[in-house]
DNA sequence: CTGAAATGGTTGACGTGTCAACTGATGCCG
DNA sequence: CGGCATCAGTTGACACGTCAACCATTTCAG
């Protein structure tokens, strides 16, 4: 999309010469190569996501988040995870999780218990039916996630792609609430 | 973010057990490295277009795609486009269009005239505020652009970036209206 | 052991995106 | 030129995410 920055040629110009003299420093302009990497990469993370919600949406009824929560219950001990626990591995707020969870529990694909230890933590548990729905879904998935990325891509550029994202993604989740379990 | 597939790795082979019974197709499971890759991609594309239009949110009370509406305006002739073309230039659909240009427009960046030749038509006009409001955000647009993505790769990966998403939006945007204009 | 602060989670209001329905204008076929 | 399909855009209802407020529990200082 199109996007922001690379317009402009002329106003970064002007705003720089306007962030000199406020309390901006000033900021070195993307090159034409690091603009149309920086183009190419905020068009992808918008079109993307929007794929896979509209194929897990038709084939499951399912949000690619909604997907995850499953995913992410699916190989916890148990099936079973505690609430702030799986907000932490799909980088959700809990609000969001809260909202999602309470959704999936009324389709009968997670069950909410009161975690045992701890009267104020929730426990979220992924039912045979959650299974099921993860299990029927996930190869139209996969196939999604070929169709769109992998095999369009080189092996090679699937190894550099997969360093480029690791960095990227020391700025993006600091903490690396995310990857630790891949690591 | 997580996601997905990266997930059962028992669901793995019984979904492809299912998936063969039925009208699926086989599908090849990823490998560890394409798996590696695939979430790391769904992460970035989760978490770096939040950071954006946080940091735009903040800074000047925009989203994102408010941001990017303005700059496709701001390098068009007249800076003036119909909405049909501003909607491909941004990868939105049109009502999604129809609704941000009617907040901007009611904040005065953005204002609406009838199209002089075809009636049924709409053009979007940036306003002196609206490019000021854009001279204004884009050093601190870029900065984020730079301190998330850019300066965190070498020039090198910048590079394979480049190409990777490039091949990627073969298939995200078949219609190639994003990157028409910058090849 | 008592009270303040921190933790875990839920709820409700609000903003934004999506989809379907709708209005008007154009183009075109006969 | 009459009528139908298409195009351009808007609107309204609904779904989802975010944020701030809130409640209950736990922790810890004194």
């Amino acid at each position: 999309m199109t996007t922001s920055t690379h317009d402009v040629p002329a106003a970064a110009g002007r705003a720089c010469d306007v962030a000199a003299s406020g309390e901006q420093q000033d900021v070195a302009w993307l090159t034409p190569d690091q603009l149309r990497a920086w183009i190419g990469l905020i068009s992808v993370a918008e079109l993307l996501p929007a794929r896979l919600d509209s194929q897990l949406q038709r084939d499951a009824d399912l949000t690619h988040f909604d997907y995850q929560v499953l995913a992410m219950l699916s190989e916890a001990p148990e099936r079973t995870l505690r609430m702030t626990g799986l907000a932490q591995r799909t980088s959700a707020t809990l609000p969001r999780l809260s909202h999602v969870v309470k959704r999936l529990e009324v389709r009968g694909l997670v069950e909410r218990l009161p975690c045992p230890g701890d009267a104020r933590a929730t426990n979220a548990h992924l039912t045979d039916l959650g299974w099921d729905t993860l299990v029927r879904t996930a190869p139209g998935h996969v196939r999604t996630a070929r169709e769109l990325v992998i095999d369009v891509l080189t092996d090679e550029q699937v190894a550099q792609l997969e360093a480029i994202t690791s960095a990227l993604l020391t700025r993006l989740d600091p903490e690396d609430r995310l990857l630790r379990r891949n690591r």
